[in-house]
DNA sequence: TATCACTATATCGGACCGATATATATCGAT
DNA sequence: ATCGATATATATCGGTCCGATATAGTGATA
């Protein structure tokens, strides 16, 4: 799913100009997606010229004209379409785990430094997500939400029972045989 | 943290080709962070060319030369400077959770087909990383392994639990004027 | 013997982001 | 009254990264 067809979603609940498209994005698919300027607006130029949304420009006095974009009968039908593909597989990614791939090159009170922040992070994004889930309508919208508090609830709950395992000096013993499953 | 400085993290732990890069990527670190070799190999290029590693060329009789890199005192100096960085936030992405923003578009058994097949891949994801899991020497693998089985049994029970808000037919009232804002 | 999976390299086109540029408006702080 | 921050609103440039593709030998399995 490109930004371009996330655009054409985002005006199948409204008419909108680019920049409230953007805002959308934070707004409503922050924990889910996110999208640059640089990627809605050539969407959105993209969108036009192959007929699935129109564009209705309003001209401000001394001041750029306001573009606003509505999703064209076409552009709903092929957003119809895209939504019944079958969605790619989720993608994680996180400086703050692979760092910590690396926690043996670190002073241990900087691993500790680390986890402090990242569960930091994780309670504000967390707290975030918990208030602006109060001011949501749909119940998709509750649904995801929901979603997000609930991942970032069980990160730091990990964090915090297991950061012993690499903040604890590794034993000076030969290796231990695990046991494996 | 980009794939160029994540390839010289992965050479502090021995010399290795591109392609054994590849597959540490994979082994190693999959469920924070993957590259494609269309990355790893401009990156090692270009830490060549740095002076950040050293690269040893195997020439085999027939087949393209074998090219083992090692990373030297100015790279691992380099790399330390690097993991000292405050990490950049996590990132995630979920064409799920994006077709799910709009599952009123959707008929009630495509979304209730949409979640089973999720909670399928979750679950075997978690599965594999679990027994990955018993196969990690270091407790930083162990840690990070664990941490990925922790998110993907919370993202299944959530799923599990929550589900029926939005697969429950919405009720039915006169529609609310909506806009994207 | 054909097919598959693995080792091993590399590039092209395209998607996407961060930084930057350009204006104006509003609102609170000094 | 002015200053700075924030918001509205557009757009592009350089660069990172990925997916698809190309090439080619080896070994195992069917």
């Amino acid at each position: 799913m490109d930004i371009r067809t996330l655009c054409l979603g985002l005006l199948t609940f409204g008419e909108a100009t680019g920049y409230e498209i953007k805002k959308a994005f934070q707004d409503r698919m922050s924990m889910v997606y996110d999208a640059s300027f640089s990627s809605i607006y050539p969407s959105l130029n993209r969108l036009t010229k192959e007929g699935l949304v129109s564009c209705r420009a309003e001209s401000q006095s001394r001041r750029p004209d306001r573009k606003v974009y509505s999703i064209t009968p076409a552009g709903r039908e092929e957003f119809l379409k895209e939504i019944h593909n079958a969605p790619a597989a989720d993608k994680f990614r996180s400086d703050f785990l692979a760092t910590l791939m690396f926690s043996h090159l670190l002073q241990p009170g900087n691993v500790s430094r680390l986890i402090d922040n990242q569960i930091m992070d994780y309670r504000q994004k967390k707290d975030e997500l918990s208030q602006g889930c109060g001011m949501k309508q749909s119940q998709s919208e509750q649904f995801l939400c929901g979603f997000g508090v609930t991942m970032y609830q069980a990160a730091i709950e990990y964090l915090e029972q297991n950061r012993h395992l690499i903040e604890a000096p590794a034993p000076v013993r030969a290796p231990a045989k695990q046991s494996v499953k």
